[in-house]
DNA sequence: TATAAACTTGACTATTTTAGTATGGTATAT
DNA sequence: ATATACCATACTAAAATAGTCAAGTTTATA
């Protein structure tokens, strides 16, 4: 199991628009340059932000992404969902009556598995954008 | 991110082994049967939890696999580490001074990261075999 | 003692997911 | 004008996953 760079990329680089917000929108490039993440894979990531309205982009010379709002009110959860990196516990599909392995019952471990998403699920609904930025001081990039 | 097969198998099984616990050992045919997964992946799923000591086995015909210890000795943390699926949240290597991407410093998400990989393993560390075997007259396989 | 059930080991492979690239645009500040 | 920066779609290489295959060894039981 491992979280996919598609979230933590996307979690980083509006950290670090929150962290460089001003008046003027930051830039793909320069996000780009201070994460050392590709340039095409974020205009990817993006293109998806965008689309669920966790920012906006000012296009031209100058342009770049702002955050549509505060760092406190994005939650993690949210961006997760925007560039759809989601989390899969259980081996079947949730809604169905069926279990996995195209049992009828659900097997003895959806429970558990279930239980755990719903942990994973509430940890990501608890932290926001801002969280991450508060220690500016401390030698973190 | 999604969990795979191996470990919620690897649980499925044991929890399989719990549940039909007697004087005989239990054989992956039967498991196979009963859950719904691959006799030849199994084989190589025990082979694992053997090394690690979760089970003993018992060889030639009416042979099979028992637990080592009772079920609730057997935490969901002990099955996942012997078959080696982990948790994996950060995008660097955890002892090094290094962040990901190749940065000097740990980047701006990896207290996050880190925080979740704890909250989980919290999780896997409370949990064991028993949890998943208490409710038997409910209609699970 | 023949036989079948069941464990043991290592290598192999197909499928899926991930992590990007590549290409060819459009909009706008200077 | 032109460089900067967003926008959109398609493609691809690499890694991880989810198994399969082959060739055994061991032992209960008929
Ligand atoms: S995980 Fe849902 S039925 Fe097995
Ligand atoms: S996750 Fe550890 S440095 Fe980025």
């Amino acid at each position: 199991m491992k979280l996919s760079t598609k979230g933590r990329y996307a979690v980083m680089a509006l950290a670090d628009i929150a962290k460089f917000d001003g008046e003027r929108p930051v830039s793909l490039r320069d996000i780009s340059l201070r994460q050392g993440i590709s340039l095409l894979y974020l205009e990817q990531i993006f293109s998806m932000l965008k689309k669920n309205q966790i920012v906006t982009s000012v296009r031209g010379s100058n342009g770049g992404y702002k955050l549509t709002k505060s760092p406190e009110q994005i939650k993690i959860s949210n961006i997760f969902s925007a560039v759809q990196e989601n989390i899969k516990t259980v081996g079947c599909k949730k809604e169905s009556k069926k279990g996995c392995n195209g049992k009828s019952a659900k097997c003895i471990t959806h429970n558990l598995w279930d239980e755990l998403e719903l942990h994973i699920n509430e940890f990501f609904n608890k932290k926001n954008l801002s969280d991450l930025v508060k220690g500016k001081n401390e030698n973190r990039v």
